[in-house]
Formats: structure tokens, C-alpha cells, sequence
RNA sequence: GCGCCCGUAGCUCAGUGGACAGAGCAGCGGACUUCUAAUCCGCGGGUCGCAGGUUCGAAUCCUGCCGGGCGCACCA
């Protein structure tokens, strides 16, 4: 079922013989939506913009919808729609109930999205937690646009990391001091004072606190596991020796380089990083993923064409593997840089950052920017500034809508208006319309933050229509109702998106 | 040197071809016997890094330059 602003764009594009797209004028004068379809086809059409403009002007008017319509400046076409448009439009968000704005794609594809997967060698920071915030405000996008997704983490168990980080833990419970390219955060003395291998430890504690950050993952892969099914794939692949070394033909399959798959005798023998990524996206899309997603952080941005090299070599349709990237996270101290090294452990952990500043405004001020955005982070004035987050103000929302309707005694029925419509009904019910294409395009664009720039403004209508109007007792109780009712659930969906709560009072 | 990303209000950032460029914070001034003032209203504030190009139209697309971040391993 089609929500109310396609519906529309559907009956204009029948007239035009085009598709069209509304969009909203910042000037109201401009009317309620607008279209540059005109202006689209003066190429193709070899008329005058406004000539074209006029003729569909004229069109328009004879929809029920449309109240009137006006050709301005160059070629657009400014729609005026009936106050009927409205309370048709917010009937059927109404009517679509949890479903408004969820998408419902020709095929739903089974999707992989795997993020974070930071090694187990300290807990969880602040930057790693942009990836969860980020990887799974898009896994959640992507189940509500229709799509069937998992979320896996996967770490290295075995590598040289790993060895450096168990000898820092013994070095410590016989009292010594970690080797120079060890680990020493305080984390380590912790670890030391308990006994066995303090991996599965720190890996227990890093998903403890992806689940307080309400990040959930279905399964996790092991790189020791993936390596050593390498033998099952090296056939499929394109290598060659060189210096002894066993290396992968990636530059042949669109990579710049090529890379060793496993090392020469002189450096051990064994397999590199790089092989166990093989065994990996092969068993990804042999279990039945159609898209495997990696969520990556800048500096990782090498690996891109490396995957899609992959992808091609073992015989995959390299558009099934996306690589998402994300810049990354920048701490300062009073405006002093300090370096993000988790082995010399002077970093933020996110059980610090979720302690200081709760959980809602850690998941809305790390996915409310473009992940192509650095983010700078100042932890002196993070727990100020965050009073001032913008989270606050979008929940006060919901949880004013909330108080309404614990005092509403009537069930809602959310039926057309009484009188004409006020400006904030208007403008809010447009708001909500908007929904479904920004939830789409969020998706589409793997964009999260289009979220929360969405929720804000949705928020803002809302509350210059709760300051304008009473709900309880005027004489368009049941229309504002369900206007109100139809706001919660979209504020509550949107803040679903990014992983924050909706509050029931504040 | 090569590659990816960024440069928009004092600060943090939206805005991937449309009308006079927006929001939050910060500053100043107003609004609570009211369904929650964590709210609302008003004011000030801009060479959209710079220069060319494409287009009826460019913050947005292309080229070059200048700044900043991050990468360029038989580390992960």
C-alpha cells in the first residue's frame, strides 16, 4: 500500500507522462508541495518550461486533492491542497499503523552485516562504538525497508595481536611489566587477577557492552576457524609464488596490488590476514547472504577494492560485497589531541562515554552525523554539552504526546477535521508524509543520520502544533487524536531506527 | 608521491541540480493560573575554502589549486 504523498506524485505522473517528484518549497507562499517536472522537460518536449508548466497546472486542478495550482518562476508547478488531502493523508498513515513507511522490496535479500569486530584485546571505546552505532542503525534501516539481515562480529583469536595481549596479562600476574609492544591499560591488571586464557574474557566483556549499547549480534566468526579452511578455497583462487611466499593475483581482478596469502618460510609459514579474508567472504556468500556488508573505519578504505577483488576471483558477483566506511572518531582533552592507542590505553571506553553521557544521547550523537564526517569528541565538555543533545528534545515529544493521551478518555478515533485546518495541523501532517521516502532513501544511501535530521524537524512541528493547539476538548479532539497518535508512532519509529528509547514521561 | 574522505553562521553540523542557503548550541529580548517551559516566539549573525567549467539554474556535477583527516606490510 502506497502512502499518501506517493499516491499523489502517482496521479500527477499519470498527467505528465513522467515520473514526478514533489518536493516541499521553504516558502510557504510556494504552496503546500511543488514540482520541477516542467522544468525537466523543456529538453525533450522543445516547449517553453512555463508552457509545459501550465498545461499540467491546469491538469492538476481536476485532481480532488488539489485545491489549486500555480505556474512560478522559472517552471514550477506549486500545488495548494485541500484541507481533504489532509485528512485523507493521515488516515491512511493511521490506517498503515506500525507499517507507515516500511518498505517492501520486489525481492527481500538475506543480508550479512558485520561491524565492529574489534580484536579482544581491551573493552569496547568510544570508536569502535561508531561502527556499531553506525553498522547497526543501517542493519535496522535495512530490516525495515524489507530485507532479512544478521549482524556478526568477527575477530582474530590467534594472530600476533593476540599473542602480545595474552603475554601483557601474564606478564602481569607474575608481577611484571608488560612487554614494550604490549598492552597496559588498566584493563590488563584486572584480566591478570583472574585465571585462564583472558580472550573469550575480554570478548564477553566488549559484547556486554554492544548489548548495553543495544547492539545485538547473531553469530561470531573466528579467524583461526576461517583459516583453516583456507585449503578448501585455494583452489578457486589465482596465486602464484614469489620469494616464497604464496600471493594472491589481486591486481588482475581490479586491486592495485597484489597481496601474500601466506608467508614465506623465513616469516613463519603461515597464513596472513588476508587469507583467512578469503575464507571468510567465501563462506559469507556460500551460507547464503546475498550481500555481505563490512563496516569498516577510514583507514581501512584500502580494503575496499581488495574485497571486490575477491569477490571476482572466487567467482562471486562482486556487487553482492559492500564496504561501508566511516571516518573516524577524534578524541581531545581541553582541545589537546590525544592519540587513540588502545595499547597505551589512554583512550575513552564506551562504558565510560555511556556512563557519563547515558546510552540514548551516546547512540544519537555518534550516528546524528554523515559517516563520511570526522566526529571530534572534546571529553571535557562531552557530559556538558550533552544536556544540549538534541535526543532530549525529539523524546520530549514523544513523551508529551504520551501525557496526552493518559489524560484522553476516548479511544482514538482519529476522524476527519472540524473547520478548517490550522497551519501546524498542515505542516505536521506533511511531516509525517515525508516519512516514508526518508526512511527509503536512509536505507538506500546506508545515511542513518538522515534519521535523526528528520526526527528533529518532525519534533519541531510537533511542538509549535502542541504550543498553537489543545487536543483534549477542542472541537477537533478526535482529528488532533490521531494526529498525535500517528506523531508518537513515527517519532517512536525513528528513534527505533538509531537504537534510543522513546520515554513514557520526562 | 599515490589513494579515500572532509572544508557551509562564533561552535557542532544538515543540505548529492532548483526559488531569498538551514537547524542545534552560544549571544540578546520576550511568552507558563494551560494536554509536561527538556517547550514556544523574535533579533543579530554567511566571499557555502579559492579559481575556472558544464547547465535555463551549482553548496550540490567536472577540472585545477589551497588547507585538514586517514591510509599506502610477508601488522590486523
Amino acid at each position: 500500500m502506497a502512502d499518501p504523498l506517493t499516491d499523489l506524485e502517482a496521479a500527477l505522473a499519470q498527467m505528465a507522462g513522467t515520473p514526478v517528484a514533489l518536493e516541499r518549497p521553504a516558502d510557504a507562499a510556494h504552496g503546500d508541495y511543488a514540482t520541477n517536472v516542467a522544468l525537466r522537460l523543456t529538453g525533450t518536449q522543445r516547449r517553453p518550461p512555463r508552457d509545459i508548466a501550465a498545461d499540467l497546472a491546469t491538469a492538476a486542478e481536476s485532481l480532488p486533492a488539489v485545491e489549486r495550482a500555480e505556474v512560478a518562476g522559472p517552471g514550477f508547478v506549486n500545488l495548494f491542497l485541500g484541507d481533504g488531502w489532509f485528512g485523507g493523508a493521515l488516515g491512511s498513515i493511521l490506517g498503515a499503523g506500525d507499517s507507515f513507511g516500511a518498505g517492501s522490496p520486489a525481492k527481500a535479500e538475506r543480508v550479512q552485516v558485520e561491524m565492529v569486530s574489534a580484536n579482544p584485546t581491551g573493552p569496547m571505546t568510544v570508536a569502535s562504538a561508531r561502527n556499531g552505532a553506525y553498522g547497526d542503525s543501517v542493519a535496522r534501516l535495512l530490516t525495515f525497508a524489507g530485507h532479512e539481515v544478521e549482524r556478526e562480529y568477527y575477530y582474530n583469536d590467534s594472530g600476533a595481536q593476540m599473542d602480545r595481549f595474552r603475554a601483557s596479562v601474564d606478564a602481569r600476574r607474575r608481577g611484571e611489566e608488560p612487554p614494550e609492544d604490549g598492552y597496559h591499560g588498566e584493563y590488563i591488571h584486572r584480566l591478570a587477577a583472574q585465571d585462564g586464557d583472558p580472550v573469550p574474557r575480554m570478548l564477553a566483556s566488549i559484547e556486554g557492552s554492544l548489548e548495553r549499547f543495544r547492539v545485538h549480534f547473531d553469530s561470531f566468526a573466528k579467524q583461526s576457524e576461517l583459516e583453516a579452511r583456507l585449503p578448501e578455497f585455494l583452489p578457486r583462487l589465482d596465486t602464484y609464488e614469489k620469494d616464497g611466499a604464496l600471493w594472491a593475483r589481486s591486481s588482475a581482478y581490479g586491486d592495485d596490488d597484489d597481496w601474500v596469502l601466506v608467508r614465506s618460510a623465513e616469516q613463519g609459514g603461515l597464513p596472513t590476514y588476508r587469507a583467512a579474508d578469503v575464507a571468510y567472504l567465501a563462506d559469507k556468500l556460500d551460507r547464503g547472504f546475498d550481500r555481505a556488508i563490512y563496516v569498516l573505519g577510514a583507514d581501512h578504505h584500502g580494503t575496499r577494492k581488495w574485497y571486490a577483488a575477491v569477490a571476482r576471483m572466487l567467482g562471486y558477483d562482486p556487487e553482492r560485497v559492500e564496504v561501508l566506511l566511516y571516518q573516524l572518531v577524534h578524541l581531545t582533552k581541553g582541545g589537546q589531541a590525544t592519540k587513540m592507542a588502545k595499547r597505551r590505553g589512554d583512550v575513552v571506553f564506551l562504558d565510560e562515554f555511556m556512563d557519563e553521557i547515558g546510552v540514548d544521547a551516546a547512540r544519537w550523537y555518534l550516528v546524528s552525523r554523515g559517516h563520511d564526517q570526522t566526529i571530534e569528541i572534546d571529553i571535557d565538555l562531552a557530559a556538558e554539552s550533552s544536556r544540549a543533545n538534541p535526543v532530549y528534545y525529539v523524546q520530549y515529544s514523544y513523551a508529551r504526546i504520551a501525557g496526552i493521551l493518559r489524560n484522553a478518555e476516548v479511544a482514538v478515533a482519529g476522524s476527519g477535521p472540524v473547520g478548517e485546518l490550522a497551519r501546524e495541523e498542515r505542516d505536521l501532517v506533511k511531516r509525517l508524509a515525508e516519512f516514508p521516502a526518508v526512511a527509503a532513501e536512509a536505507a538506500v544511501r546506508r545515511a542513518p543520520h538522515a534519521i535523526p535530521t528528520y526526527a528533529i524537524r518532525l519534533a519541531d512541528d510537533f511542538h509549535r502544533f502542541y504550543h498553537e493547539h489543545k487536543v483534549l476538548g477542542s472541537e477537533s479532539e478526535s482529528f488532533r487524536l490521531g494526529l498525535v497518535t500517528a506523531t508518537q508512532a513515527v517519532v517512536e519509529r525513528c528513534l527505533g531506527l538509531i537504537g534510543v528509547e522513546a520515554p513514557e514521561r520526562m
